[in-house]
DNA sequence: AGTCAAGATAGATGTATGTCGAAACAGGAG
DNA sequence: CTCCTGTTTCGACATACATCTATCTTGACT
């Protein structure tokens, strides 16, 4: 990856192709209800989580949900570490932080349109 | 549908099954790399654009570019209207802004640089 | 009316993606 | 070492999606 996270939030500058295909697959990892929402109990849990913790959550089967968390996990957006029999998954709060970023927009508190 | 909008940013609460789907779909409305650059040159346009501006800008077919722009205005992300021969575009800050609430993220310390 | 141009829609096609069951892998416990 | 449990990887399948060409719609102009 190339690292990412320096462009200017898109209402104040267009992106380029490359800084956009950047954006979009980020955005990708993040466009699937299971996957969202894996990122949501993730982010809000205050630290790691166990995966044995998260998929009984789901109604998708133990497979599936390792599939998803590989998507966000190359996404950037968690990382991982087995600790013997389980694996532990913990949020990347600067990728997010990007994304929110560049989705942000000035309020219209007083002006225009 | 919830009406969206409403929801605490991912990092505080975990989404319900329903609120992920629907701030997945509008993930999903930007999780392609032509999409997002649409998006951001009509966000970043400072009020309306003319199709006729934004289609030269990009590599691909117009009915493709007229695809894209509907899944943007589907997802609620830009809205449209024709004036004569001419379609104008315009972005919907709210549905921005509420993305960029759903993934903010408290910075770990007190920030600077 | 006829013609032209801008955009949108329809249909077709190749590729990507979500899901599963089965199998492989990694560690702990007997 | 052998078994058992938690997690990932593999292979296969059905569906969804991006893109194209061809066609339709809308409005302007002669």
């Amino acid at each position: 990856m190339t690292g990412g996270g320096c462009c200017a939030p898109i209402s104040e500058a267009a992106l380029d192709p490359a800084a956009a295909a950047e954006g979009a697959a980020v955005f990708k990892a993040l466009a699937d209800p299971i996957r969202l929402r894996l990122m949501s109990i993730i982010a809000s849990a205050g630290g790691e989580l166990c995966v044995c913790d998260i998929t009984p959550q789901f109604e998708v089967s133990g497979p599936t949900i390792s599939h998803h968390l590989r998507v966000l996990r190359e996404a950037g957006l968690v990382d991982c570490e087995r600790r013997g029999t389980w694996v532990y998954y913990w949020p990347m709060p600067d990728r997010l932080r990007w994304l929110s970023a560049l989705l942000s927009t000035p309020e219209p508190s007083a002006a225009s349109r």
